[in-house]
DNA sequence: GTTTTTGTTGATTGACGAGTCAATTAACTT
DNA sequence: AAGTTAATTGACTCGTCAATCAACAAAAAC
């Protein structure tokens, strides 16, 4: 019964279920046909849209940036003045929807992909270069020359509390991750002002 | 040509071929066969020694935990006073050992895996509880009260900066990710004892 | 000098999975 | 109504690989 224009449902369709079954497995050691088969198809299918396997976890992991992104900016909106903003941004990455398990499978997995798949590599370099970016701009006012060492120094924080939080052995605790982040935060600032 | 006493060589053998293997792929999809081939044996005869491949696996990870572990306790034993230890225990985390492909592909794949293989979960545990132990004893008598804070916030930097550095686009960077640790912990210590 | 233990492998099994293809159905066009 | 295009799948190919096993070799033990 095929009907027409359903190619971006079923991508979308396709791509919801890759993040589950990431999830689900922790590993991307699931078959076509499992993630099909959640989205409601055939694995043929699935390869007619995608073409292989890799694009399609591609495809994932690029819309889980996308969503991460439009968190950020939508943070960023509501915030006054730099400060506000830097928090904003801290505040984004540790929301709820990016502590889904199926999430940080993905992106641990995404890490693995990196090392050696060139599109992952790239958009692992975007969303770097942004963080740095965002982080730069707000700190440059409030730490001058000294706003690149903090950008880089929060940025390996956000990444390392993010690791340990997602892998400790406990629940991931949101509220102190973000705590600590911020610590960090009012820590350069107060050096970068000094 | 079977000797006697081979055992313990085999296996290393066996680790040292995984490391090297995983490196090369940069995943965990590296067979049996290559990894003992690469041993100078047959498959069957790792299977021998360890069970299966994923007993080999978490032995190769056991492996560079334990050399790291020696890193560590080497570099402190020359450390004089407790803001020495300190910087012993930063720079260990970041040695050109530490930074090989093989190392980091390791390490990236064991993120992935401790989400789904308990006994992965259990080492990585061990790895993080050993890290901020030996940072908060040596950080306790320098910020007292803000020794825990100070460690879990080292501590991502840790993990943080070396995620970064794996992973940047660029070579890693050993002596800039020592820099903005220490840098870290020099702040650490300048709030710790206002 | 025969038995036991340890080391070793080629060959095999059994399962699984990515990607292809031919064929089918229905909608849109002219 | 005939032709084109999009949607869809079952069945199949081709390869791979973890794990097992039977058998053989050499050293150690008795």
């Amino acid at each position: 019964m095929p009907k027409v224009g359903v190619e971006p449902i079923r991508k979308a369709a396709l791509v919801n279920a890759t993040i589950a079954e990431v999830g689900r497995a922790g590993s991307l050691d699931v078959t076509v046909s499992q993630i099909a088969k959640r989205a409601g198809m055939s694995s043929a299918l699935a390869h007619h849209y995608f073409g292989d396997k890799e694009s399609l976890f591609l495809a994932a992991m690029r819309h889980i940036l996308t969503l991460y992104g439009a968190e950020v900016r939508g943070a960023l909106v509501m915030a006054h003045g730099s400060k506000e903003r830097l928090q904003a941004i801290i505040r984004a990455s540790f929301t709820a929807a990016n502590f889904r398990g199926e999430v940080v499978s993905a992106w641990l997995n995404f890490y693995v992909m990196a090392q050696t798949v060139p599109e992952a590599r790239r958009l692992l370099g975007i969303y770097q270069r942004r963080l740095r970016s965002n982080l730069l701009s707000d700190l440059r006012p409030l730490v001058g020359r000294n706003a690149l060492r903090a950008a880089d120094s929060l940025g390996a924080i956000i990444d390392g509390v993010y690791l340990r939080q997602a892998l400790g052995q406990s629940q991931p605790d949101r509220a102190a991750a973000v705590a600590l982040v911020l610590d960090a935060l009012d820590a350069e600032l107060a050096r970068g002002m000094a």
